[in-house]
DNA sequence: TGCGTATTGTT
DNA sequence: ACAATACGC
């Protein structure tokens, strides 16, 4: 018996799903499988990890649904080279389905995978997914990619019709897949991890909370953002429905969700960013000062700057940053510090639930300056001028730093004067070249 | 989705 | 005295 396969990666969703949705109308049954790729989970530094527990609970609620179909997902933890050699061992495969991921790891598995599917004589077919525009699909009219946002939206937003909404309705074809009795997802302790006991943000959309988003998204003692990155990074929501929202409900909403399209662009047409290297070239001559025990306590949330601490403790506590303190924080960390934005990055990253290396890559190049329209290199955030405006109150702070009352509340590890002068100097000599 | 400072305008 | 504006960084 032939089978087609459909490969979950960054989309662990039925519904709304163009890889699935093309998967099942095909002509074999559908079996769909999950691969717990050792490569990556082999990096991952902590057994707990919040991330690895979302996706489990994604496959397990993914298995749930399937059993209604009377199929089965099929989850591996091995390499995806290996898993596919388990599969073509194991059945008559004729088709693979899958959708496409941008990242600089994922096209080289993707690439090494298409190569060994051919070999086998299988067909490999990927889709658009995860974003609304995708590589080519707004450019500039000499076709080049664009590397700065505004004129980027504009175009976005003048492509934008019904057809790039429209919803895949795979419901329709869920008598397709490949039927067999359950699997279960292996237990997080099976694959090398642990339980964490984290609580994630909800799924559906609150379309108050989207209409109101740009009056109250700035102020993070207020429950004033949509809390989906986590969803739109693993694909528990479809990125077209909630888009669809957008347009109707507001549109600085839907310049976040633009955003989002444009990193996920850049990463694609300039790889070289997700790999260590600034969007311009120029800024790899800053003098990083990368004092390590000034990194141990921005990590940790003690540089005795209130709201640039307030961010890191709710970090390492949740896993989550509101995102205004998250541009203060790292502005903080390249400018102030004079660190490595990298080092940022990669906190960052080994931190948020929400973490997505492009978006991640995008706005630590964004805040450091060296990125594509970034902030220009004097544009330095004054920690104390960003409380005033942004957390008034001090309710963020006082929830994230109970002790900001008392005398032993550390010294600024630096003086903001000095270090904003310190920077100025430091980025010119580097730019000066 | 900047800050800091000088200058101009208003009372 | 202080708000609004302009401008270099």
């Amino acid at each position: 018996m032939h089978i087609n396969i459909f490969w979950f990666r960054r989309d662990l969703r039925l519904h709304d799903n163009a890889g699935l949705y093309h998967a099942l109308k095909s002509n074999n049954p559908v079996l769909p499988i999950f691969i717990f790729d050792t490569n990556i989970l082999d990096q991952l530094p902590q057994k707990a990890d919040r991330r690895v527990t979302f996706i489990h609970d994604a496959l397990k609620q993914m298995q749930q649904q399937l059993s209604e179909t009377g199929s089965t997902l099929q989850a591996f933890h091995d390499t995806p080279l290996n898993a596919f050699k388990l599969l073509a061992q194991q059945y008559t495969i004729e088709q693979v389905f899958t959708n496409h991921d941008y990242e600089p790891y994922a096209r080289e598995r993707d690439e090494a995978i298409a190569q060994f599917l051919q070999q086998h004589n299988i067909a490999f077919h990927t889709y658009k997914d995860q974003v609304i525009f995708e590589k080519e699909e707004v450019v500039k009219d000499d076709g080049k990619p664009y590397t700065v946002f505004t004129p980027y939206s504009r175009k976005w937003k003048a492509a934008l019709n019904e057809f790039y909404l429209k919803s895949y309705s795979t419901e329709k074809y869920f008598y397709n897949f490949y039927q067999q009795s359950i699997k279960p997802v292996p237990t997080l302790k099976s694959i090398g991890f642990e339980e964490t006991g984290a609580s994630f943000p909800s799924a559906t959309f609150d379309n108050n909370i989207i209409q109101e988003y740009d009056q109250r998204r700035d102020f993070p003692a207020i429950a004033g953002t949509s809390r989906l990155g986590v969803h739109l990074r693993f694909g528990t929501i479809s990125v077209r429905q909630l888009a669809k929202q957008a347009t109707q409900l507001n549109d600085t909403f839907l310049n976040e969700l633009i955003w989002r399209d444009f990193f996920q662009m850049i990463l694609w047409h300039f790889p070289h960013v997700g790999k260590g290297k600034a969007f311009k070239a120029e800024y790899d001559f800053i003098q990083w000062r990368n004092k390590e025990d000034e990194f141990a306590r921005w990590c940790a949330g003690n540089t005795g700057y209130p709201i640039v601490d307030a961010g890191m403790r709710e970090l390492n506590a949740t896993g989550f940053m509101h995102n205004r303190v998250r541009m203060i924080t790292a502005s903080f960390l390249a400018k102030h510090l004079l660190i490595d934005w990298r080092w940022g990055e990669a906190y960052f990253a080994e931190k948020l639930l929400d973490f997505d290396l492009a978006s991640n890559n995008g706005n630590w190049q964004w805040a450091a300056g060296c990125g594509c329209d970034a902030a220009p290199y004097f544009r330095i955030f004054n920690p104390h001028l960003q409380t005033k405006k942004f957390d008034p109150q001090l309710a963020y702070i006082r929830q994230w730093v109970p002790e900001l009352n008392e005398l032993t509340y550390p010294t600024p590890i630096v003086d903001h004067e000095m270090a904003r002068k310190r920077c100025l100097e430091t980025y010119k000599k580097a730019l000066e070249r």
